[in-house]
DNA sequence: GCCCTCATGTAATAAGTTACATGATTGA
DNA sequence: TCAATCATGTAACTTATTACATGAGGGC
């Protein structure tokens, strides 16, 4: 069938219940944006395409006078979907963290200087962290997600303290 | 001076040395890639793009009749590279793991399934320890980051084996 | 009245991958 | 001689972000 991996996040966010694309957006936020992100730009035109594939079903549904569009999954899309969950053969894992390119370039930096990037790059998994905490706990397999997401943002917000304090030490 | 983030992989790559678009990528494929991947597509255009600028400056370098431009740093290049690796603003932390995904929506799946996707994820991470620690040890800052990375990828090893563990028991 | 949130959408741009074309050298 | 590696480059495509335009409803 060969969707983007886009629209596997709305297919499975869909699963979930009827839901706007705005909806859909608010959920990534505070969800799978940790892990994998989707900015408008991406979901109102996915949308559009799934609907034309036949995998959801939009139907307007306005709030007052409030033009709202809410999609629901069809057994098309509840098919797709379930058939990509139990096939991990697309296993992307990607990461870009500029702290880490710049401790690689680092060698001509004064130690205390690397040790400040290491410093700031901790503080930062520190923030996920306290972002994660924030977040209303969630149920079933989504737990278990956020508690993986927890341990590794404190773990390498420890890591880089660690290496912090080596790079003070010389 | 607002350079693409590549940009800098190229400047920190040519302060080891003179180097050529395709020593670049060498060595980007067995260093950085792991936070921080180029393609020839980016590298190519990026070298004309820099030279322009006046941060680095390329000579005809051929090996016999095999047609070679080497690339060295100016000393604004210098200045631009050392510049940036002292501002860390830019922190750019983004990851996209399938697997995370995965298992976020995976609670309609039987668990013997999620532990599938949750054991396939930590094999993934086991198997970027394996050519970790065949690469030839590096010095200076980038045998701190190269640490890190042998640290951080044996440790998801570890958490998505204890994940697996955890499905398998309901 | 004004700002914030809800809500949809698009256009411009950036960023990056893949695939291909081309051609020389080296080593089995 | 044949495959692998060295070496440069581009075109087409995909993917994603940013910024903007538009407009209604709710609360102060």
């Amino acid at each position: 069938m060969e969707l983007s991996p886009t629209a596997y996040v709305i297919l499975g966010m869909l699963r979930l219940g009827k839901q706007t694309g705005y909806d859909i957006k608010q959920l990534v936020d505070k969800s799978t944006r940790f892990f994998w992100a989707a900015s408008y730009g991406q979901i109102y035109p996915e949308l559009k395409g799934l609907e034309e594939r036949g995998l959801i079903e939009g139907a307007a549904d306005p709030q007052g006078g409030r033009r709202r569009r809410a999609y629901a999954l069809t057994a098309e899309g509840q098919d797709a979907l379930d058939e990509w969950l139990k096939t991990p053969e697309d296993v992307t894992l990607e990461m870009r963290d500029s702290a880490l390119l710049r401790l690689f370039f680092a060698s001509s930096l004064p130690p205390a200087d690397a040790a400040a990037i290491a410093r700031a790059a901790g503080e930062r998994h520190a923030d996920v962290v306290r972002t994660l905490e924030q977040l209303d706990p969630p149920a079933g397999m989504t737990r278990t997600v956020r508690d993986f997401g927890l341990d590794f943002h404190r773990w390498c917000a420890d890591r880089f303290a660690q290496m912090e304090k080596d790079l003070k030490e010389h």
